[in-house]
DNA sequence: CTACTCATGTAACACGTTACATGATTTC
DNA sequence: GAAATCATGTAACGTGTTACATGAGTAG
């Protein structure tokens, strides 16, 4: 129950027909929150049938009818409550892909690089996919939006980092059933670069290092 | 689509009752993978039907009787078929939480901050979570299975530190509207950093600095 | 006495996808 | 001539959640 929220969030900013809200989804929000016509139709319909928004028909010269979609007193007040309520649900990692990869010692080493490079040529896809989308952002989005776009680059980047090093396990037969991919060790090591990259004053060892990797990107 | 899958895999390991499968979800996939008793029933019962499995009742002593479920030829097969085919699509971050943030510009810098705590904390709860899950795998999984533990820690890790890069910049007035969170400048060397520290022969620089890392967190 | 484990299920909803249906205008 | 854009919808199906229902045994 966020899509009529986010519905509610958009008509705040200014009515809408239902066509525009389909392509803010489309152009925006894509890729974190796709929505189809036979959803978002029906949803304003029984959002319309709530109180929750407002219908007005525009008559059209050259084609159909459009209903442009304005927030009532109502639905102003339920996004009000929706943003202001805790998240204490945590959203599970519920991909088909993690489920086959549970049962990939049942495939072939041929087998399990095939799914493994497809999955790095799909998320490097969307990657471009995200990219791109934030290029086009401009001012048209929020502080906060541009984040979400962000977090996206970020989010697939880690996703192929984390392919890549299993195709490299797995090429090397290194897929071993003790040894843990990530060991506690590294992401600490992790987090300190993190820390260090975000910081006002970062280490010399970090600062050196930096500063040699910027140098070989350059060159 | 997956789950009837899933449970086809499981069973093609050996028999098992609907009270183990929810175990072994619960247990083993859980956080990435939740299923509900209202979900899981029905859901062996119609896979019954479908001749997808077969159904032995065994009758108890203290308590109530137990389908113990086998996977029959035509389940098998619909699990290898399954297991080969290509995963074309990307999953979205559908969650609501993200949904929140597009709207973050409408709350107060307290209403906001306390958004993103309480993201932290249900996060650093999960990852205790993943941890415990990872330490009580032993020999109970395969490798592969073993890797999905290290994403899920690998993701959460990231999540945790990007909310925590948002409170810094949020709580200095930093977010603003034309500057990325992360660049791709940093993006870059984000990259390199995850190359070095999986490779055999690091950079000087790094393994100094790796050095240090160590040498303060031991102390 | 409370709560948890074992063990299975139904019924009512809510959410989401896919295919189908229509039809004019515009761009390549 | 094909495909995309504008514009709205229905119908069938699939997936997933929540609450309810039952009932014995066990651990604190």
């Amino acid at each position: 129950m966020a899509l009529r929220e986010g519905i509610l969030g958009i008509l705040s900013e200014g009515p809408m027909s239902g066509y525009e809200i389909k392509r803010f989804f489309r152009d925006i929000i894509k890729n974190f929150w796709n929505v189809s016509d036979g959803q978002l139709y029906p949803t304003l319909r029984k959002m319309h049938e709530e109180g929750l928004i407002e219908k007005r028909v525009v008559e059209q010269e050259f084609t159909a009818n459009k209903n442009v979609y304005s927030i009532t007193q109502q639905g102003s007040e339920r996004f009000k409550k929706w943003i202001c309520e805790s998240v204490t649900k945590f959203e599970e990692l519920k991909e088909p892909f993690v489920m086959k990869l549970f049962f990939f010692h049942r495939l072939s080493k041929a087998e399990v690089l095939r799914h493994l490079h497809e999955q790095f040529e799909l998320h490097s896809k969307i990657l471009d996919e995200f990219r791109l989308m934030r290029d086009t952002y401009e001012d048209k989005v929020t502080a906060y939006q541009r984040l979400i776009g962000d977090v996206g680059v970020l989010y697939i980047e880690v996703r192929l980092i984390w392919i890549g090093r299993l195709i490299e396990l797995v090429e090397q037969g290194k897929v071993s059933k003790r040894r843990a991919l990530y060991t506690e060790e590294m992401l600490g090591v992790g987090k300190q670069f993190i820390r260090e990259i975000f910081s006002d004053r970062p280490t010399p060892e970090f600062s050196r290092w930096i500063e040699a990797v910027q140098k070989r990107a350059g060159s």
